[in-house]
RNA sequence: AGGGAUGUAGCGCAGUCCGGUAGCGCACCUGGUUUGGGACCAGGGGGUCGCAGGUUCGAAUCCUGUCAUCCCUACCA
């Protein structure tokens, strides 16, 4: 039946589609690469952003807003920043259509209506931001500027998946200037750390953390901070990415502050994004045959209430509603997100099917045998089992539920990460590794060419220079040279 | 961008080879019986077959073009 979700061991990719669309949260638009995220699937969006947001807050940013359009001239200012996203920029070239001479009702974009410059629809905003620090930054008082948005960007992938990546997309990014280099790599790893920590603890996805090697270096940066996981279908993805830009962009931009001594000098710059991806990472992490797994701390609801309704009977439905209700108004002021299931038409196994797909963490249902016997049934959606709890327990055990599910998801995830994270110090060992998927922790000589070598043989990439495992000195897997890099491998999404 | 596949009702599909005016399942509507893990029976509504041309008395079906989507590569948050 259609309604089903394609299980994983059939077709892994269908199965991730049928978690977003079946799950109900997003649909393919009619705009190519582009989707429409469902009300379920924003208000999970929400609930990420609104936790990430006041952890951003906390660390001393403010949020801003620039605009979504880049002149040309701004965005090639930067080179390495401009030569890495040309190919996959729009551009807006006129700004007005008009009827069709010689076809009436439809519209032809209007050549008298040509930019004199065309405008770049921001695949990051960099430029536009730096451009407009170079009037904001004149003294080190000035700094350090912390500076964050809330955006949507539009890089035109070739290929896109729900979620993983689309053509527009949903994001934060900071952009960063300060006095010292110091401090503008300490904010780096500062604001990496911040990621780690929602992802983990919010999100329940266990994340390496390390630094890209060159090749996978953002254009524009010195240095590109990581967060990777590892999703069900063994391949790694990168969930968050912190930037040092050095001064790149001061230069790009000519940033120069004056210091005590009345010198000008160079600001230093951090960026810094998570996106709509981290959805697609939560649901290739947890979610099972059923159907997704949502992480209590972020889910839309977090309790779904089942009172089994019976059409002819609507005094004993109200007494069941009645019921719910009361124990909704406890779990709200608990701050605990509830919603009542009360469909007349759907049976309850129905149900209960439906909200194990969309992947409500707990289900709690009240039927007339329950109410006499002063019991709900509790079940979860982590590890499907259910047991009935008395109604004055009721509330104390929903709220430990949730914080038990939130850590076992991360410990089972933890667990699936650490057994699939392999040491490797032969090459042919570390093929076959691969091909089974996950990581493969080895050493690299620190080279582009032994780096595209094995990415040619292989498919993997080298996904960090991890903060986990020692540098310790050892042989390069694939020229056999001695090196100190140790580093993680793994195929990517 | 290269390779493969697919566009027919809201969804999933059959019909296309061999042209004759569109069908099935789910969903939806009405009525009844059901209701502790995806109910059943009966009746009913909805599409001119992705789009544009062409061939033909006649095109979902044949031809040309075009657009879109999915999968595998390549690129990326």
């Amino acid at each position: 039946m259609s309604d089903f979700i394609t299980k994983r061991a059939e077709d892994i990719n269908q199965w991730y589609n049928d978690l977003v669309i079946k799950g109900e949260l997003a649909d393919y638009s009619s705009v190519r690469g582009c989707m429409v995220i469902k009300p379920y699937g924003y208000a999970l969006w929400e609930n990420m952003r609104d936790a990430l947001d006041k952890m951003i807050k906390d660390t001393g940013h403010v949020n801003a807003y620039f605009p979504l359009f880049v002149p040309k001239s701004l965005f090639e200012a930067e080179e390495k920043n401009a030569e890495g996203f040309a190919k996959e920029c729009a551009v807006v070239t006129h700004y007005r259509l008009k009827n069709d001479p010689n076809n009436k009702g439809k519209l032809i974009v209007d050549p008298e209506a040509k930019l004199e410059e065309e405008l770049v629809v921001r695949p990051t905003s960099e430029a536009v931001i730096w451009n407009t620090y170079k009037t904001w930054v004149q003294s080190y008082r000035d700094l350090p500027l912390l500076i964050n948005q809330w955006a949507n960007v539009v890089r035109w992938e070739m290929r896109t998946k729900l979620f993983l990546r689309t053509a527009e997309f949903l994001w934060q990014e900071g952009h960063t200037a300060h006095a010292t280099q110091a401090e503008a790599i300490e904010e780096t790893k500062k604001m990496l750390g911040v990621y780690a920590d929602f992802t983990e603890n919010w999100l329940a996805i266990p994340v390496y953390q390390g630094v890209k090697s060159e090749s996978e270096r953002f254009a524009g940066a010195d240095d590109t901070y990581t967060i990777e996981g590892l999703m069900q279908d063994g391949k790694a993805l990168q969930c968050g990415t912190s930037h040092f830009l050095g001064q790149n962009f001061a230069k790009a931009f000519d940033v120069k502050y004056q210091t005590t001594e009345g010198k000008d000098e160079y600001v230093w710059a951090t960026s810094w994004g998570v996106s709509t991806r981290l959805i697609g990472a939560l649901l290739m992490t947890h979610s099972d045959d059923k159907g997704i797994v949502m992480p209590p701390k972020v889910a839309p609801h977090q309790v779904v209430f089942v009172p089994f309704l019976h059409e002819k009977k609507p005094e004993q439905n109200q007494i069941l509603i009645d019921k719910c209700n009361e124990f909704v108004t406890q779990f709200k002021a608990k701050g605990i997100r509830c919603k009542i299931d009360t469909d007349l038409m759907k049976r309850p196994g129905f149900k209960f099917a439906e909200h194990e797909m969309k992947g409500i963490p707990v289900r709690i249902v009240f039927g007339p045998r329950d109410l006499e016997e002063n019991v709900a049934e509790v079940a979860r959606r982590d590890n499907l089992s259910k047991e009935s709890i008395s109604q004055d327990k009721l509330v104390d055990h929903v709220e430990n539920l949730l914080t038990e599910i939130q850590a076992n998801i991360y410990n089972r995830a933890k667990e699936y990460r650490n057994t699939n994270t392999r040491e490797c110090t032969d090459y042919e060992d570390f093929k076959s590794k691969i091909a089974e998927g996950g990581f493969v922790i080895t050493h690299w000589d620190g080279t582009a060419e032994t780096e595209e070598k094995i990415k040619e043989e292989t498919k993997a990439t080298i996904r960090c220079i991890p903060y986990d495992y020692e540098q310790t000195a050892g042989k390069c897997i694939y020229s056999g040279k001695e090196t100190k890099h140790r580093v993680l491998f793994a195929r990517a999404h």
